[in-house]
DNA sequence: ACAAAATGATACCAATATGGTATCTTTTAC
DNA sequence: GTAAAAGATACCATATTGGTATCATTTTGT
């Protein structure tokens, strides 16, 4: 059981690289060395990034990515919606064919506690917390 | 992120079928069917349970399985741990290229309560709970 | 103008994990 | 002895993950 896949992972690492950068325009080139990440795998997680409103991206000579917002307003719980899919501790295990009393079935009401205490922590985690 | 595979989830099932039974022996056919999951993975899955002492079996016609101690004593998160590794969410990022100072970083001590909170949840979850 | 340096878009590939099957051996009850 | 069960194990198909390659497009410095 793992919380944070490779690419989540990465993205953190730039993220926090360009924001100690001083959000400087940052190439991938440079990004890959300095975080240790394959170059062409960087590249791709910061495209996805870049269309999903984390980091915006200049083309061109000397362009690159910055992010697209403060640091501190980057959550660890997005990053891991967008590389992951959406955070569902919560789903029926029995699909019907035992536990019919959705609505009062113990395991799904306590999972969904578990999910909420969960997103609401990762929340309080942002990029500027890591640096 | 799912944080219950298709093994842990059909381990419940036949457990709390076998639960449901009495505590009956239960032949794999009977579970399979009874718990619409096909039988020859339901029998791999008995198997390793069995060796890992959840529950026992008996051998020849006439034989099958029994929780090897009380449905409330069959916690799920043992299963998890069974079927799929130990629940780690602590793992550092950075793998020491960035955060050097592990001892006091953010992201790992809130990712150990966030461990800690789950795995004291899933522990109140037992068999008993969920029939 | 043009070449170099960058991203955009996409297709591809290898390794691993997941979900499931098949087969043969051993044990036991009848 | 035979049928019905589990034990052991090898195998297979599909999906996911992690990563590469390629070509097109944009920008800038000269
Ligand atoms: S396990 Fe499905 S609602 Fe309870
Ligand atoms: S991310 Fe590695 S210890 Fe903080």
């Amino acid at each position: 059981m793992k919380l944070i896949s490779r690419d989540t992972d990465y993205a953190v690492r730039a993220l926090s690289r360009i924001a100690r950068n001083g959000n400087k325009i940052s190439s991938v080139s440079n990004l890959a060395k300095e975080t240790a990440v394959p170059r062409p795998f960087l590249r791709k997680i910061l495209q996805t990034l870049n269309k999903k409103g984390v980091v915006n991206s200049s083309k061109g000579r000397g362009g690159g990515f910055v992010l697209a917002r403060g640091a501190d307003k980057i959550y660890l719980v997005e990053l891991i919606n967008i590389f992951q899919g959406p955070i569902k501790l919560n789903q029926c295990l029995f699909k019907k064919k035992i536990c019919h009393e959705v609505a009062s079935c113990v395991l799904k009401s306590k999972m969904d506690a578990l999910e909420k205490n969960m997103i609401s922590e990762l929340k309080s985690i942002t990029i500027a917390v890591l640096i």
